[in-house]
DNA sequence: TAGATTGTTAATCGATTAACAATC
DNA sequence: TAGATTGTTAATCGATTAACAATC
């Protein structure tokens, strides 16, 4: 992990990819890989899976490729896969309660302290372990843990002064599943953004493209 | 929506996001905008927004700008919002009852026309107005209605023999939330991934990032 | 040694940005 | 007419691919 300075964003896509593959490799008991093979996994080039391992140091062996399972290690300490920064989720509706459990499986990069609801009707609901709080109670929660990240299921309607409050209670990172894009406003957020809607637009597209072509 | 070629993933990945903005402007009763407004939004350059529609006709007015009613139309037919696909959803857990609402909320690019889960516990429950049916009506259901796309919501494990079996009913597109790679092993298929724990990942990079840089 | 494969530099390709004539 | 803003071509920038010496 020694080189960095810019580090482009198609990289950064990249990087989960790898890191899926290098752990089902090393869950099959494969403990070497060249970059011609992880290439092939990842629809690429070797020339380009190297120039992405480059960027952050040399971790092959000239000659015999890759170790998987330190390989795999590098990335997840890329990553920061085990920072487990501490993460609140607001919104406890169908995609809420969905992501909810996803975070708390994963356990990796974020754990979950904190699922908030404004719908008194959802309050005091167990999902994944944790009692749903009224999103009243967020700034003293926040004040008290020391929440990083905001896992965003709320109506679009809903965000902006969500956003606003969150940010005050210095939560300065946003996994956002609302439509309404947070980080407009503030330069100083890190937002990842999932847009189903987007997501499902660019499949249509691409299916009516496709079918244009024959 | 004359010109086409060679569109650009990049062009494709921004289409929706220009729907979506051309949308809000129009709900606001705002009827002309200019490339310089459309890229502050998009965080991008009038040169960027004036190349990216160009792929597709002219639809602006020199000297005026672009009527926001017109646009967001021509957007919306080039991305073909309105062709209903009929989709299926398979496996009713959390993520898929999230994702059946979605769809039967939406209803612009697909018309969710079926539901099914192997747990015969889900069977039979209704969601979002769908009776559940078990996987094994798949085959018999995709002859009946002509079902362009599935929605794939079940774990990893069960998603390679899926994807075949909805391939042999004559499936050729996939919005996949599973882990497994559509994909890789049919080339007349179109495949959008949603990869919920590398959007998570890259969210955990970016944050571990920005903390270092200070 | 011969074969394989890396790290890294150079070449190519494509996407973004700048510039400007056309025109409302 | 002057100002604004498009469509489009040219210039720049960055990302991908190719090439090759180093070395296991």
């Amino acid at each position: 992990m020694a080189k960095r300075d810019n580090i482009s964003s198609s990289v950064v896509r990249r990087l989960p990819r790898y890191y899926r593959f290098l752990r089902e490799l090393d869950a099959k008991g494969i403990s070497r890989v060249s970059s011609g093979e992880l290439a092939k996994r990842m629809s690429s080039t070797a020339s380009q899976v190297r120039q992405d391992l480059n960027c952050f140091g040399e971790f092959g062996q000239q000659g015999i490729g890759y170790s998987v399972a330190q390989l795999k290690d590098e990335i997840a300490g890329i990553l920061g896969i085990s920072c487990g920064y501490p993460a609140i989720l607001v919104g406890a509706g169908n995609i809420g309660t969905a992501i909810a459990n996803q975070v708390a499986y994963e356990k990796r990069c974020f754990e979950l302290v904190g699922i908030f609801d404004s719908d008194m009707r959802k309050v005091g609901t167990v999902i994944s372990g944790i009692t749903v709080s009224h999103t009243d109670e967020i700034e003293r929660f926040c004040r008290e843990k020391d929440v990083v990240t905001a896992i965003i299921c709320v109506p679009k309607g809903a965000v902006e002064e969500l956003a606003d409050r969150l940010y005050g209670c210095g939560v300065r990172s946003f996994w956002n599943f609302s439509h309404f894009d947070i980080g407009m406003k503030y330069d100083d957020v890190t937002v990842e953004n999932v847009h189903l809607s987007d997501s499902l637009m660019q499949l249509c597209f691409r299916i009516k493209r496709s079918r244009e072509d024959n």
